[in-house]
Order: structure tokens, then C-alpha cells, then sequence
DNA sequence: TCGTAAGGCGCC
DNA sequence: AAAGGGCGCCTTACGA
């Protein structure tokens, strides 16, 4: 039976300090400040499904201040909001507060996540320009901060926000009636899935977390007494740091990144001599780890979970999930640092432990099936590691015994190659990609013949880039659909030649592609796929996900089913979706008493 | 005092 | 012809 189906939008109170942005989704609906003055509920089958602004208002159910909404009107429907994890959330709070009840048993649905599903922008501004052809402004909204609902009142602003909240649940209702078909429901799961997610947040434990913070400090206030600016000008500043080499006559570099081949030589030419050259580096980096546990720390709810494991549904542009602000659980740091491991921050509850699961090198494996490299899929099939395979198919590795002990050189240049050179990387940046992920030195000539013998050798993966470029500017002018073979798509729109590039939009960002690109696109977008489809067999498996970092899953289980449980993860996530048979998957599955790598 | 851009850097 | 990509957060700089 299908449910009735409403639009919802919250009108809150917010300003600079009081909001999402600041405090997190519980820190602000539980903030003195924090505001619920409005909102706006319409029946998307009603007749005033056409309602402007000022025409008719009759079409909705209800408009006015949260307390007197008639809640159980929604019993048992579908409540459908733009960013529905707010929504959701505000009334979760309405109903703690005991203004709204508890048991009306409704499925929320998120348009936001549906446009970007499409590949349209989140916001509802832009997604109705792109998706209805319908301008709205977000003016009133904007003159709304740190204007209470009483002063909006004396200002006579009662009906321009009443219209402002109705317009805005009228074009998520029209979203959802022009789009939701096109909205598939395990990726609506996957939607809730997230907002699930974020709601229930992750346990942490708050002795490291504070004895990380002090020793976060503690460098931090060591680098700073070895900066002979300190107090005087900012401590990272680039004119600061070109002061004081022009001070003590040596050269400033041109970069001042870590890894720059040249700004390391500068290092270790002044590093001595000038111990603050160290000290900008521990400060910059001691720094970053400080603010990332200050936020972790402010975002501790009582009951000692954090709500750090908000993720943006279809967030980038290739369907990935990304960061929702705040803490950030998908580019944590690994291993330690000054002291400090991070990741053991992260713990289960009581009587629990973690099963942490991750499928492996997922995108080069689905480089090979999207090339239809079935040679170098068959060795996968027998087993053999996907380094070892690209060694023994593409770089005359013919030994029995395993690679990686027989030749470790020629093991980590197979990785190297593998991880770098998929996607139509050049000689210079393979020289730097070749160091960082397999520890591998090359010159520049190396290099080179490295990047052309991949080419040669792998035909079938530069012949899909050179076909998707083709396709791509086939389309000049026009959308170009890229099929998955999940049933979803990539849609890159109004595709243009401008200054020697081609350039299109995705979820509203413009940006220049080429075959290379495009072949990452492609199968970063099928591994996150996959990746989907296992986050809801491990879900109707009963497994509960606390967070999931693009390739790898955390999920919570009693202890004493931490054995069974690690078996039927690994089974779980190295089952192929049956969209893509014969795509030879693997998996490593741990249990652990805390997050680590 | 704002918002934004850029440099830098963390992870997958 | 040549081009790894996908993100978000921290700081500093800069212009309105």
C-alpha cells in the first residue's frame, strides 16, 4: 500500500554562532537560541498543486507555528523535505520537546539527495532552476539570520514568511512529483540509510580524546616558541616566512608544500641552521590535528556518541558520499602522530566490537571489467593479487612463485603502475604518485617509459578513455548520459570547447574533462555502486553501519557475535551485485575494539 | 566584518 | 597533444 505523500519544510531561527554549520544538527536544536517558528505541510495530490505566491493557499494542509500543527494528519505518510536529515531532525526535537508525538510511524525522503542523485546542485534554488525551470529566491531566508520569529512579527514580516516557507514546500513537492520516478528506492535506502547514520552518530572515548588534545597542545606550543615571529605576524603566513629567509639571507622557496621535490632539498640544505624551518611544518600540521579534536570534542553529545558521521548523499559529482562540515570521518589521519592515533578515538559501545570491512582495490578492479581486460580479470579470478596480475600480463612476469617475494622491486612498481597510471596520469606527476603510494624512485626519463610502456601494453583501458572522450565531445552542446551499469548515470551537461579544453557541468560545478577523467569518473561511480549495494545487503542482514569511508565499512556488533559476524561481512562484501556478474571482488574483514586503518 | 580564493594537506 | 580523480578543512590574503 503506498503511503500519502506530503511536503514538509521548518522555518528555525539561526545567526553567526546559533547554526548546523557551527554546532552540528544536535548542538543547534538543542541551543537556548535554537527556534522552531514555522512550518509549512502540503498534500502533493491536493488541487493546489499549482500555487503561487499570493494566489491560493488553501491547497495546504497547514502553515503556521510547529505547536499547532495537526500531526496526525501525517500518520503513517511520507513526508518528503529538501535536506530531509534537518527536517527529520527538527522533528525529532519537536517530538523530545513534546510537541509533536512520537509513533506517526513516517517515511522521510529527501529531495535534496534526489536531485543529486540526478546530477542536479543540492540547493533548492539551483535545483529547481536546472530541474523545473523555476527561479526562487532565497532573500528572505538570508534577512531571516539572527531575526527572531517575534521581531520578524513586529517588522510585519508574518505573511511574506509564511508565503517564503509555503513556496519553498510547494517546489519540493513539485520536485518530488516531476522526479521521484526517476529515483530508484535502494538509493532512496541508501538516502536514509546516511540520514540513519548521522542520527544515531558514533561512540567515542573521551579519556583519549582529551589526553589527544593535550598532547596535540603540547607540540603545538613547542613549534610556536621556535617561530621568531610569533606574536607579531600570523605563523604559517608566506610573506612572514619570505621576511625572515630575506632576514637571514637564505633563498625562500617558490612552494612551500612538503612534498615539493625543491622545498625539500631547501629543508634539509637550511633545516639546521634554521630550526623554525621545522617548526612551520609542526606548527601547520599539530595545528590541523588540534581543531580537528576541538571540533570532535564540541561535537560529543551526553551520552558520549558524537555526531561526526553526517555524510553528503551523492556529494561528489561521481555519487561518493562527502563530508557534511565539521569533523570529517572520510580524511582522517592514520596511524599517529605526535602521539596521537586518531582513529582509536572511535570505539563501539559497551559490549560491542567493530567489524571493519574493506573491499580491495575496488577501482582497479573495475577499471579491468569496464575495459573488458578479460585476461588480466581471469588471473584476478584464479586469485592472484591485482599487482601480481598486471606484472604477469602486462610486464613479462612469468615466474611460479608470487611476485611480491620473488622480485619486490618489480612488485612495487607493478603497484605503482596500477595505482597511477590507470587514468592517463603524465611522467612528471607519476614520478611524485610512484614515490607516495608504492615508495618507488624514478628520474624523469623513467618516468616516461614507464607511462608509455602502460599505454602500450594496456590497450584496452586507453581505448575505453579515447572512446568516452569521443562520446564526450560527440555532445557538443548537449547533455551527455554516461550509463552505469547499476542502472544509474552520469550526466555530464551542456558540454563546450572553451580555451583548448571541454568543459561541463556537473551538479552545477563546471570543470574541464578528457578521457582520463572520464575513465575515473566512470569507475570511481561503479565502485561506489557496488560499494551501495553492499551497505544494504549488510543492513537486511541486521548489521548496523556507523560510518563508511568510500571502500571501507564500521559496523557495530555484540561481542559475542564477533566471530560469526566477521565471516558473514567478508561473504557479504565480496559478493558481486548481480548487475555486474563475473567482476572478481575482494575484501579484507577485521573486528576490532576501536577504529584503526 | 564579511565572503571568497588560494596554498597546503589529510584520506580513498 | 596532454591531462590521475574524488572530496573537506585549516590558514592566510584580499577586496568590498
Amino acid at each position: 500500500m503506498s503511503r500519502r505523500t506530503y511536503a514538509l519544510d521548518f522555518e528555525t531561527y539561526y545567526d553567526r554562532e546559533v547554526s548546523i554549520t557551527t554546532l552540528g544538527t544536535y548542538g543547534y536544536l538543542h541551543h537556548p537560541h535554537c527556534h522552531v517558528y514555522m512550518v509549512a505541510v502540503m498534500e502533493l495530490e491536493s488541487p493546489g498543486y499549482e500555487w503561487e505566491p499570493g494566489v491560493d493557499k488553501e491547497a495546504f494542509s497547514y502553515c503556521g507555528e510547529p505547536e499547532n500543527m495537526p500531526w496526525e494528519t501525517l500518520r503513517g505518510a511520507r513526508v518528503v523535505a529538501h535536506n530531509a536529515s534537518f527536517d527529520e531532525a527538527v522533528f525529532e526535537r519537536l517530538v523530545e520537546q513534546g510537541k509533536a508525538p512520537a509513533d506517526l510511524n513516517l517515511e522521510w525522503c529527501c529531495t535534496a539527495d534526489m536531485a543529486a542523485y540526478l546530477g542536479a546542485p543540492r540547493s533548492l534554488k539551483e535545483a529547481c532552476q536546472l530541474l523545473l525551470g523555476k527561479y526562487i529566491s532565497k532573500e528572505t531566508r538570508d534577512e531571516m539570520r539572527g531575526i527572531t520569529w517575534a521581531e520578524a512579527v513586529d517588522r510585519g514580516w508574518e505573511q511574506k514568511l509564511k508565503d517564503y516557507c509555503m513556496f519553498d514546500t510547494l517546489m519540493c513537492g513539485q520536485l518530488w512529483k516531476e522526479y521521484s520516478h526517476k529515483w530508484p528506492e535502494h538509493e532512496r535506502r541508501i538516502s536514509a540509510h546516511t540520514r540513519r547514520m548521522a542520527r544515531e552518530g558514533i561512540h567515542v572515548d573521551r579519556a583519549i580524546l582529551e589526553e589527544s588534545r593535550r598532547k596535540a597542545a603540547a607540540v603545538l606550543i613547542d613549534a610556536r616558541d621556535s617561530i621568531p615571529w610569533a606574536g607579531r605576524a600570523p605563523l604559517t603566513s608566506h610573506k612572514a616566512i619570505a621576511a625572515q629567509c630575506a632576514l637571514e639571507g637564505i633563498p625562500m622557496p617558490s612552494s612551500l608544500a612538503k612534498d615539493n621535490p625543491n622545498t625539500i632539498k631547501w629543508m634539509e640544505t637550511y633545516g639546521g641552521e634554521h630550526p623554525w624551518i621545522q617548526a612551520i611544518y609542526t606548527h601547520r600540521s599539530a595545528n590541523t590535528l588540534l581543531e580537528k579534536l576541538n571540533t570532535l570534542s564540541e561535537r560529543v553529545r551526553p551520552d558520549g556518541d558524537a555526531e561526526v558521521n553526517r555524510l553528503l548523499y551523492c556529494g561528489a559529482g561521481t555519487g561518493r558520499f562527502s563530508g557534511f562540515g565539521g569533523f570529517n570521518m572520510q580524511n582522517m589521519y592514520r596511524g599517529e602522530r605526535y602521539g596521537v592515533d586518531m582513529r582509536r578515538i572511535f570505539i563501539p559501545h559497551p559490549g560491542n566490537v567493530f567489524i571493519i570491512s574493506d573491499l580491495a582495490q575496488i577501482e582497479a578492479r573495475v577499471a579491468l571489467y569496464l575495459a573488458g581486460d578479460e585476461k588480466q580479470l581471469n588471473l584476478l579470478r584464479d586469485g592472484t593479487s591485482i599487482y601480481e596480475v598486471h606484472a604477469r600480463a602486462t610486464m613479462g612476469y612469468t615466474g611460479t612463485a608470487p611476485l611480491k617475494s620473488a622480485d619486490p622491486d618489480l612488485y612495487r612498481l607493478a603497484k605503482a603502475r596500477v595505482l597511477g597510471l590507470g587514468y592517463g596520469c603524465g611522467a612528471a606527476k607519476f614520478m611524485l604518485l610512484a614515490k607516495t603510494m608504492a615508495g618507488v624512485d624514478l628520474t624523469l626519463s623513467q618516468a616516461k617509459v614507464q607511462v608509455a610502456d602502460f599505454r602500450r601494453k594496456n590497450a584496452m583501458l586507453v581505448n575505453l578513455w579515447s572512446n568516452l572522450e569521443k562520446h564526450f565531445k560527440r555532445h557538443n552542446g548537449q547533455d551527455f548520459h554516461v550509463p552505469l551499469y547499476s542502472g544509474r548515470e552520469l550526466i555530464y551537461r551542456d558540454i563546450h570547447p572553451f580555451a583548448g579544453e571541454w568543459r561541463a557541468t556537473v551538479q552545477g560545478r563546471v570543470s574541464a574533462y578528457y578521457g582520463g577523467k572520464l575513465c575515473e569518473n566512470v569507475t570511481q561511480a561503479t565502485a561506489r555502486d557496488i560499494f551501495c549495494c553492499m551497505l544494504l545487503a549488510l543492513e537486511d542482514a541486521g548489521y548496523i553501519c556507523r560510518f563508511h569511508v568510500h571502500d571501507e565499512v564500521v559496523l557495530e556488533v555484540p561481542e559475542a557475535e564477533a566471530e560469526f559476524a566477521a565471516k558473514e561481512v567478508q561473504q557479504i562484501m565480496s559478493t558481486t551485485p548481480e548487475w555486474m556478474p563475473s567482476c572478481p571482488l575482494a575484501a579484507e574483514t577485521i573486528i576490532s575494539t576501536h577504529y584503526c586503518k
